[in-house]
DNA sequence: CCAAAGGTAGGAAATTTTTCGTACGAAAAA
DNA sequence: TTTTTCGTACGAAAAATTTCCTACCTTTGG
């Protein structure tokens, strides 16, 4: 018995899809990009994002390869997969299941701008095969 | 000076969120009414939801009617209103702002039934004007 | 009137999440 | 070689969130 893994499919907390969000635009990285990306935002320790992403291989988010000395981390499991997960949750929460209701909003809502709105549309006319 | 108000805009936490849940799909409600909901999902303290429910007062995300002593809770702020707002986050934190790319992967989610499907097409008809 | 049932208030404990201090090792620069 | 820089490990503090204990008040039933 090697390594203490944490098996439960733990979602990602607010800080933990900071660093996701930064991994999923530019791929594999090591803490020292990953901190500096988020200290563009706000100031953040180098030693707390480093535990962030220690805490988030412990549950199974990121993948570390330790080979070098500066380890590098990657995504355990694909964004979509990731996404859609948190998809269908925000769906349940808080529009009680109903995706319909959703996109509703989103085509009411004047932030979503008209071009995002015409690639839904042609989005859609693509599935009517 | 009266009462001592909490003037941030601050989000619902997750236990907040689902209290936010009961009282959309019920109206106003007293805390027991919100506490025997939640129960029938988890056990929850009856003074648990009380305090929770006096917070998110606080918050201003909820507003008390005291007048009666069964106190009474109600939304501070419009279902969709609220629910716009998440959703932004939402589209932002998950599809950096993309809200096709979200369209996109809820429409090829095995989750999201015919039905739903259906009707986002009706709905994106309807926009045809 | 008295007891029981059911309500609110508020502090504090418990838990979860976030942050950072300190120790220490390896690499790079002087 | 020595010092400085940059990395990880890890424990624990700090902050935020969630839970519940206790006190006390009001209403209801006997």
């Amino acid at each position: 018995m090697n390594t203490e893994h944490n098996d439960k499919k733990s979602e990602p907390t607010k800080a933990e899809l900071e660093i996701l969000k930064v991994i999923w635009e530019h791929g594999t990285s090591t803490v020292r990009f990953v901190n500096d990306k988020l200290n563009e935002q706000r100031e953040v320790n180098y030693t707390t994002t480093l535990k962030l992403m220690q805490i988030m291989v412990d549950k199974g988010i990121l993948k570390r390869d330790e080979s070098s000395m500066k380890h590098t981390y990657s995504l355990a499991e694909e964004e979509q997969e990731t996404t859609a997960h948190l998809l269908e949750k925000f769906v349940d929460n808080v529009y009680r299941g109903s995706a319909s209701k959703l996109v509703m909003q989103l085509l009411g809502h004047k932030k979503t701008s008209k071009q995002e709105l015409q690639e839904i549309k042609d989005l859609l006319k693509q599935l009517e095969d």
